[in-house]
RNA sequence: GCGAAAGUGGCGGAAUUGGCAGACGCGCAGGAUUCAGGAUCCUGUGGGCUAAUCACCCGUGGGGGUUCAAGUCCCCCCUUUCGCACCA
């Protein structure tokens, strides 16, 4: 064509970076409380500034800015931040091994990163850009501590952690994957130290009921949240020691099966095996067993079920029987009371472990319509039946036994109904540098003893020495180590474990309502208006399903009752995205697959990167990296390009009536249409690719109607086009508004409406079945009643040819659907 | 083992409430333009049968069922991925 020569270009990177300077200029997306104007909050899960971004973070950010963007030209008010999960172990690791202070290398990797940010065009309001590990921020982290502390909800106690001896550091569960150290793969070990720990079980029943409210959450997150807080409902029991001092007391959801127990296993933490042990012949080999358990880690217990008697029994509520205690490997201290009452007819474990030491079975749960015997069982029997052998409860079903054997253990002081948790409390405490200090002295007088909040924050210094060895170098500072006790006055010593970097992230959601707050966290009329219900969107990998987004949830309910958010639940909505693949595997350095967002944006330009980002697949699937398909993007951006430059110099000015005429008509139709599929798509589906998608069929269909439409009907169909773009390619929808003759920036524009009308037809075609097959097409008045639809359908000539003149059976018309005969 | 999600062309994916399976993109093929390549534009593209882009048959992991009509609902099975994993 010989018009295209005067075309200019498509140049991205000209384009991008002038519309990024215009609106940073501008700064065009602060984020402005307006009363009675509708707030969203849109946020993506803050980046840890490793040093560059990933192609997940690119897709994260992408959605959500699609989102923030078309919220913002509906007409709302749009909170859409960003900031920096700033502490962590990495900076400190960069530390040791290169010299750099983890501030100075987080810093620069801030700026790096954000310039990163910028050059992809995300909406963000950079004025409330936070990292946390900034005083100003985990200041207030140090108060709600003290606050916690107050309230019994932050406590300290002695306990077994992960450590690894190769890093010469605790790891946090998470960071323990199949018994081994997530970055050096070595074995992990346990050690006993005292922690901190904030005591989120006792929300374990709220978090648990909250999850029904959650209905904008993915239901298997809910699953997942569900499983994790892990209730079981049953009986505490006791049972008398034999020689009348105390008693084993077990937790079980199986009262029910109270008459088949056999024998009791403890873990082998329990406080009495000691005790109960000691001067029997059995002493030695129950010391033995104990140590050895100990040190063998949790993976590796699990190979095999072992135990050892310890020579003591306790006696059974009921019978009065002799029940003879053992020590077992399998027994969890962490889990219900660290003893199990041992039914082997009813549990498979127990079933093991009863073969391996030839302890004796009892069947006291007959299934219906079976007959088992402890000789012949060639596994426990788990399921529900009716009782035998079970005294004055022999005859009721397990259920019914349930409540009644619960209730007769209540009358006689023996226990009674309770319910457990597979939650524990979080454990904060980290051995390590780069952390927010935990604000407390300890006083040879006074013990623990909080630092005043007047004194907040407790700031953590940076002239330190980082030797990769020795534990923390904050244990090393005696400025910061050797403080005065605030109430006696006396020689303190300051806490040098710092806080596990969740608990920053708990928070950050709030804060940003209010960045700048220094009277208070949370300004109450910020966080009103824009909490308003929690964050309307959020955002991020299913890797947090639980851990975070369960921490979160913890905080918000903790941050109310303490009288700081009004607020339930942190996050109305969330969306999890699925991962980035390529080559059949998640990208990632170690598998040396990734795609570097800087040479795509480099190539390409950051329009294309974040339209592949949304086309490839919808966001909560993973997402197959293509290079051909990031060049089908590019090429489709060069289409639109074109095509409005062409279109440019025949549009006519806003507000001049369509022509009368097919053409128009047809053209306007499609606008319409397409509008009313990507609003759909974007606002309530989420599914990006299909808006896209539609958007494509728009541009194949304005540049096959360009030829015969009129300048007004192009203009609407140009204007639309791009302002439906603007979401999600926000440069080149900016340039393109402009050589369009607009001067106010496309986001003033507002999203375009659908008409109805222009969407009605006057005729339609529908598919005629016969005998469920398609075997014509007729075109009929969109408003023909049944009668004269199945009428047009009788006189299809080869519809007719399929009835082969044989009577109607049955004939159906679904209005706008179609016909169905059947002979 | 328990729990969840998924399985559709050569590939990514679409089909929103049971109503024309394969939208859109990639790839491929043919054509136009071009010295050539690239870029761009046009046309075609599930399989079979066929001279045919007529018609007909088959087709959404496999097998059964409900229905005028099933990718979609029900039952059984297979495969893959993810999560939890001795939780008493």
């Amino acid at each position: 064509m010989a018009e295209e020569a005067a075309v200019r270009r498509y140049d991205p990177r000209a384009v991008e970076a002038k519309w990024q300077e215009r609106w940073e200029a501008t700064d065009a997306f602060a984020a402005r409380a307006a009363a009675g104007t509708p707030a969203y909050y849109v946020l993506e899960m803050f980046p840890y500034p490793s040093g560059r971004i990933h192609m997940g973070h690119v897709r994260n950010y992408t959605i959500g800015d699609v989102i923030a963007r078309q919220h913002r030209m509906r007409g709302e008010r749009v909170l859409h931040p960003i900031g920096w999960d700033a502490f962590g172990l990495p900076a400190e690791n960069a530390a040791i091994q290169h010299g750099a202070h983890p501030a100075r290398w987080t810093r620069d990797n801030i700026a790096y990163m954000r310039r990163q940010l910028r050059r992809l065009g995300f909406s963000y309001d950079w004025q409330r850009e936070i990292a946390t590990c900034d005083p100003t921020y985990y200041r207030w982290e140090q108060v709600f501590f003290l606050r916690m502390l107050e309230r019994g909800l932050a406590y300290r106690r002695r306990s077994l952690v992960n450590w690894c001896p190769r890093c010469g550091t605790v790891l946090a569960n998470e960071q323990v994957v199949d018994g081994r150290c997530w970055r050096c793969d070595g074995v992990v070990e346990e050690r006993d130290l005292e922690q901190w720990f904030l005591r989120i079980t006792a929300y374990a029943e709220e978090l648990l009921r909250d999850l029904d409210r959650l209905t904008g959450w993915p239901e298997r997150v809910v699953m997942m949240q569900r499983n994790w807080i892990g209730r079981s409902e049953g009986a505490e029991i006791r049972f008398p020691l034999e020689g009348g001092d105390g008693a084993v007391t077990v937790f079980t959801t199986r009262p029910d099966t109270l008459f088949g127990v056999t024998f009791m296993s403890l873990a082998v933490e329990h406080p009495l095996v000691e005790r109960l042990a000691a001067g029997r012949s059995s002493e030695a080999a129950v010391r033995a067993f104990v140590a050895r358990t100990r040190k063998t880690p949790r993976a590796e217990r699990a190979l095999g079920k072992e135990g050892v008697f310890t020579g003591a029994y306790c006696t059974h509520p009921f019978t009065g029987a002799r029940v003879p205690i053992w020590v077992a490997n399998f027994v969890l201290m962490e889990y219900g009371t660290g003893a199990v009452m041992a039914v082997p007819a009813h549990d498979q474990r127990d079933f093991d472990f009863a073969r391996t030491y030839g302890l004796p079975a009892t069947v006291v749960v007959q299934p219906e319509g079976e007959a088992l015997d402890p000789a012949t069982m060639p596994g426990a029997w788990e399921g529900p039946g009716r009782l035998v052998g079970s005294g004055e409860f022999t005859g009721l079903s397990s259920e019914e036994a349930k409540r009644r054997i619960t209730a007769a253990l209540a009358a006689r002081g023996r226990g009674g109904a309770c319910v457990s948790y597979r939650l524990r409390d979080w454990g904060i405490s980290r051995q390590r540098y780069w952390g927010a200090p935990i604000p407390v002295v300890y006083c040879d007088r006074d013990g623990v003893v909080p630092v005043p909040e007047r004194e907040l924050p407790v700031v953590l210094p940076e002239d330190v020495a980082f030797t990769g060895t020795g534990g923390s170098p904050l244990a090393a500072h005696t400025a910061f180590v050797h403080v005065r006790c605030p109430r006696c006055g006396g020689a303190a010593r300051r806490e040098t474990d710092t806080m596990d970097t969740f608990v920053e992230s708990s928070w950050y959601f709030a804060r940003y309502c209010s960045p700048r707050s220094e009277a208070t966290p949370f300004e109450p009329a910020e966080a009103a208006y824009w909490l308003h219900g929690g964050v309307d969107r959020y955002i991020g990998g299913i890797e947090h399903a639980v851990l975070h987004l369960l921490y979160a949830r913890f905080f918000t309910k903790v941050l109310r009752d303490l009288g700081y958010l009004p607020l339930d639940e942190p996050f109305r909505n969330l969306l999890t995205q699925g991962m980035v693949i390529k080559d059949g595997a998640k990208m990632s350095k170690s598998k040396g697959n990734v795609v570097d967002p800087d040479y795509l944006i480099e190539r390409y330009g950051a329009d294309t990167a974040r339209l592949f980002c949304l086309f490839a697949a919808p966001p909560e699937k993973d997402l197959e990296w293509s290079d051909q398909g990031v060049e089908g993007m590019s090429r489709f951006l060069g289409r639109v390009w074109r095509l409005v430059h062409l279109l440019a110099p025949r549009l006519a000015p806003a507000g001049v009536p369509l022509a009368d005429g097919a053409a128009d008509r047809d053209l306007h139709r499609l606008v319409h249409g397409t509008i009313a599929r990507v609003t759909d798509d974007v606002v309530e589906r989420l599914h990006f690719n299909t808006a896209i998608a539609a958007i494509m069929e728009l541009v194949g269909g304005l540049a096959a109607a360009a030829e015969a439409a009129s300048g007004a009907a192009l203009r609407e169909a140009v204007d639309t086009l791009l302002r439906l773009l603007a979401p999600f390619v926000p440069h080149v929808a900016s340039e393109l508004w402009e050589v369009t003759g607009h001067t106010e920036a496309i986001e003033a524009a507002g999203w375009p409406a659908a008409d109805a009308g222009a969407l009605a037809r006057e005729t339609i075609e529908l598919p005629v079945q016969v005998n469920g097959r398609v075997r014509g097409r007729i075109v009929v008045a969109t408003d023909a009643d049944e009668a004269a639809v199945l009428a047009a359908a009788l006189a299809d000539a080869h519809v007719r040819s399929h009835l082969g003149g044989r009577p109607l059976r049955r004939q159906l018309v679904v209005p706008g659907r179609l016909v169905s005969l059947v002979v």
